[in-house]
DNA sequence: ATGAAAGCGCTAACAA
DNA sequence: TTGTTAGCGCTTTCAT
C-alpha cells in the first residue's frame, strides 16, 4: 500500500527510490550502492551484481541534488545570449556532442537579451554546476574574474587577459579586416556598418564592456579604422533588439537615404540575414546594396540567401571550450587563450557597386 | 584569513557564504535567515532589515541542491528534439519571456537526436525540476505517464489522450490539409512528401511512437490520404538527419529522377528550406519545383526564401505551455488538451507548375 | 517573533 | 571487502 495514497483532491507522486531503499533491497549498506554506482574501489563482483539487480528493479536514479551536497554535480552549464541565434545554437550543439561521451550532462540557461547574462549565469552558479561555459560579450571582468575563483569558466568570443578563466574566440581583428578589404576591393565606398543593439538598462551588476575588447567593439572599431585609413566617413546604425527583424528595421530607413549606402558590413549574421530582408524587400540586389556578416551561420550558404561572411568555426569553438572547461575541471590553473582562424566566404550577397 | 589557501598546485576556491555566515553576521538563527528569503510569515521589520544588509553584505546566494533536499526547486525543465531547429528555439523564447516574472529559472536540456529524448527527460528528472515541458514525438506514452506521475508534465506537440498530463500542439491534421489543397488548386500532381528522419537506433527505453499520434505522423498520414484520394501514386522521402542539410541531400536525387515532383510538401520548416537549398542549387524555381513547409519559422517569412508554411503559433504553443504547467504545479490534475489552430501562409516558394 | 533541532539523500572517512 | 556514521545547506515543525 502506497501510504502517500491520494487524500481528497490531492494529486498522488510516487516517491522515487533512494540509495536506502536499493541497499535494503539488495540486502547491503548504502555505501555499497553508493560504491557501486560510482565505479568506486572495493567491491566484489557479486556485491556488484546483487546491487546492480536492485537498481534495475527499483529503476533507481540517484538524485542530483544530493549528490551536490557532498560533491560534484556532473552537470556544466553553459550560457548563451540569444536563443535563436544559429551561432549560438551550433555551439551548444558542439557541447552537446562532446559530452555525449561523458558523464557531464549540459543545461542551457537561456536568455533573452544579453544583458541579461549576470543572471543567468548567477543561477547556475545557484545551481552548483562543476563548470560553465558563456558567451557573455557585455559581463565585467572583475564579475568574471570573481566567478572563475569559485567555478571553472571558460568564455566564448572573449579576448580578455584574464588569469582565472580560460577564452576561445575566433579572430575578430583579422575577419572584420577581411570583410573590409573585400568590400573596398569590389569598389564600395559607402559603406555602413549595422552594429548590436548597445543601450543600455538600469541596474544590477552587469555593464557594458568597457574593455573594447568583446567581439562587436572590435568589428566596429575596425570598420572605423578603414574607413579612416580611406577617408571615408563612417556610418553606423544599431539594431533595436537582437533579432533578424530588428535588423530588417533599422536598416530600412538607411535604404531610403538620399545617397544610401552600397554596402553594408553586418555585426553577425542574423543582423546581416536581417539587412538582406530589407534590402530584398526593396526591391535591391548585391549591386545595389551588398551585405557582409559576421560567424557564417548554416543559412549564410543557402543559395537563395548566399550571404558573404566570415567563418570563425563556430562548431570547433563550442568543441574546444569544452575541451578546455573539462581540463580546467581536471586541475588546470594557468589560463589559455584560444584564437581560432577565420576565413572569409565570398558570396553572392557582395558584388560590385552598379554605379562603380 | 581563507583556511583553504592554496597548497601546491592546488586552485584556491573561495567558500561561499552559506546560511549560517549570514545568521552569524546578523546575529541571527538560520531559521530567520531563512524565514526572510523565502518571505514567509513572521520576521519583524528589524528584522529583515539587518538580514537583508547581511546578505548583500556577504553576497549570498541559496544552493539551490540544499533547498531540492527539503522542498523545491524552482526550475523548470525543458527539453527540446533538436537545438539548431528555429520552431524549437521560438519554443524556448516564449518560455524564457513567461518565466520571466516568476521565481521560477528555466534550464533546457538539450539533445542532437529526439532518439535520446528519454535520456534528456530522465536527467532533467534527477535533477528535481519542479516541472517539465518536453517536445518528445518519439518517447512512449506508458514512459509519459508514469513520468507525469514523478512531477507535473506539458508535452508538446502531442496528441495523446493521456490523464497524467497536459498538451499543448498545433493542428496537424487541418494544417496538412490545407497544404494539401493548396498545392492541388495550384494543378500539382505529382506531389512527394519530405519526411522526418525515421531511422531506429538499438536499445534504450524510447521507441519511435507506434500511435501515429505524432505531429510528423499525422502530416503524413494526410499527405497519404490527399493522394489516394486523387488517385496519385505518393512519393515518400525520408531525410537521414534532422538538420537543414541533411533534407537538402535527400531532395537532390528527387529533382534528377525522369519524373520529378512539380511540388514537395516538407514535414516542417528546416525541412523545407533544406528542400529550396536543393531546388535553388539544381537551378529550378518554384515553377519548376514548389515547396511548402509546417511551422512558419522566422526565415520562412524572409522575401529571399519565401516559404509558403503552416503557421501553427510556436510563440503561443511555448507561452500556454508554460501556463499549463504553472497551473498543474499549482495543484491542477486534470488533463487539459490544447490545439492551436493554424494558417496557411501563402508565400513565393508555391506556384502553378510550369506544365499545367 | 525567534530559535533549536531534525532530516532530506548522498558520499567519504573510518572501523570492522 | 563491507558497514557505520558524520555532515553537506537548507526548510520546517515545534518550543520558547
Amino acid at each position: 500500500m502506497d501510504d502517500r495514497s491520494s487524500h481528497g483532491a490531492v494529486l498522488t507522486r510516487r516517491r522515487a527510490a533512494t540509495i536506502q531503499d536499493v541497499a535494503d533491497a539488495a540486502g547491503v549498506s548504502r555505501a555499497a550502492v553508493s560504491k557501486v554506482i560510482r565505479n568506486a574501489y572495493g567491491v566484489s563482483e557479486q556485491m556488484r551484481t546483487r546491487v546492480e539487480a536492485a537498481i534495475e528493479r527499483l529503476d533507481y536514479h540517484p538524485r542530483v541534488a544530493a549528490r551536490v551536497m557532498r560533491g560534484s554535480s556532473f552537470t556544466l552549464g553553459l550560457e548563451i545570449p540569444q536563443i535563436g541565434n544559429d551561432f549560438h545554437s551550433t555551439i551548444a550543439a558542439a557541447a552537446t556532442d562532446v559530452l555525449a561521451a561523458t558523464p557531464y550532462q549540459l543545461v542551457i540557461a537561456p536568455i533573452r537579451d544579453p544583458q541579461q547574462g549576470d543572471r543567468a549565469l548567477q543561477s547556475l552558479v545557484d545551481r552548483q554546476v562543476d563548470g560553465i561555459i558563456a558567451v557573455a560579450p557585455l559581463v565585467s571582468g572583475d564579475w568574471l574574474d570573481d566567478l572563475a575563483g569559485r567555478v571553472p569558466v571558460v568564455m566564448v568570443g572573449r579576448h580578455d587577459e584574464s588569469t582565472e578563466y580560460d577564452t576561445v574566440a575566433g579572430d575578430d581583428e583579422a575577419g572584420a579586416e577581411q570583410v573590409m578589404e573585400h568590400l573596398v576591393e569590389l569598389g564600395h565606398r559607402r559603406i555602413a556598418f549595422l552594429d548590436v543593439d548597445r543601450s543600455r538598462r538600469a541596474g544590477g551588476k552587469p555593464f557594458i564592456s568597457p574593455t573594447g575588447r568583446d567581439p562587436h567593439s572590435i568589428r566596429r572599431r575596425v570598420y572605423y579604422e578603414h574607413m579612416g585609413a580611406l577617408g571615408l566617413p563612417p556610418l553606423v546604425v544599431e539594431a533595436h533588439g537582437h533579432m533578424e527583424e530588428d535588423a530588417a528595421a533599422a536598416v530600412v530607413p538607411l535604404l531610403a537615404a538620399p545617397s544610401r549606402p552600397t554596402a553594408i558590413f553586418a555585426g553577425h549574421d542574423m543582423l546581416a540575414v536581417g539587412a538582406l530582408r530589407a534590402v530584398a524587400g526593396a526591391g535591391l540586389d548585391a549591386r545595389d546594396v551588398s551585405v557582409a556578416g559576421f560567424d557564417d551561420i548554416p543559412i549564410a550558404s543557402h543559395p537563395l540567401i548566399s550571404l558573404t561572411s566570415v567563418d570563425q568555426q563556430g562548431y570547433a569553438i563550442g568543441r574546444e571550450a569544452v575541451r578546455l572547461l573539462l581540463e580546467r575541471i581536471g586541475g588546470r590553473t594557468d589560463a589559455v587563450r584560444m584564437v581560432m582562424p577565420v576565413t572569409l566566404r565570398v558570396r553572392g550577397s557582395t558584388a560590385p557597386p552598379r554605379d562603380s
